[in-house]
DNA sequence: CTTGACCTTCAAGTGGGGTTCAAGCTGTAG
DNA sequence: CTACAGCTTGAACCCCACTTGAAGGTCAAG
């Protein structure tokens, strides 16, 4: 085990990775995605994660539950500045996100409407759902 | 080109994917994962479609913009019949697809909350969005 | 008869975000 | 000293729904 000090406190891929509750293979991979590398390694080589590289790897982990891509959040990292030109990348980056997820909204209700009609439609039916006649597109092009 | 009679009508590939607004090799994929295969082919062996298929075809599409995948959808291809049993099966698959749909909106308005406060701190702040420090999973896991 | 659009097959590539494997080194508890 | 967990690398593999490419056959217009 690595010790951890007060001051410096380091994590090795394994405790880093446990603390984010993800696989240690992922933050590998994250790392060659060019996202958080290690703050140092050991002799043997091993990776070591200070306070800093942890604190961008719970944000890459919030960023990505939030529907970012990992491209997207490789900018973001990048953006980590005072720069008014970063915080206007950063504003424009969260004003695409959210307007994103609420096309999906829009989609995803407009889904469930048709798909609620359809199940109704096939538990009042009494002679086969007929589910190739009631599931329809219902008007307007759906991109995917 | 293919003639078509009122009667007896066919569309080849190219003419069936127009119809639906899709590729021809999207049509071919189709096919070899046993979803729907074109009612003949000529001599020089070109698929043939008939309405029947050009209905199932169009019941893919709708399904598939519904969020069914493939699979499912081979299933509900082969359950369009008046059994019992397959009413029940093809009610299960619309119910399982509701709730994964519901389930998906609840995560989605979870994420705008969030991202609507990052959002808003970020354009309150005037040094910085500081969004690695925003940007934080608001307790309670979240599958992915 | 040529041109060009359209069709055939099978194989391999794409994208996004990883996971798994193989072969081998390191660190620590008992 | 021996186990055994944990770490290293690079490459291959996974899912899903296609798309693309190669190499060639078919059909209608001009």
């Amino acid at each position: 085990m690595i010790r951890q000090c007060a001051e410096a406190r380091f994590w090795t891929i394994g405790q880093a990775a446990r603390e984010l509750g993800v696989a240690a293979s992922t933050l590998r991979f994250w790392e060659s995605q060019g996202l958080v590398r290690p703050a140092q390694r050991t002799a043997s080589g091993y990776r070591l994660y200070g306070p800093e590289e942890l604190e961008r790897l719970r944000f890459v982990r919030a960023a990505q539950q939030v529907g970012f891509r990992l491209e997207d959040i490789r900018v973001l990292l990048a953006l980590d500045g005072d720069c008014p030109a970063c915080r206007a990348e950063v504003r424009r980056l969260l004003e695409a996100r959210l307007a994103a997820i609420e096309a999906k909204l829009v989609e995803l209700k407009r889904v469930r409407a048709i798909l609620g009609r359809a199940l109704a439609r096939c538990r009042r039916s009494n002679s086969g759902c007929a589910v190739l006649r009631t599931l329809r597109p219902d008007s307007e092009g759906v991109r995917r």
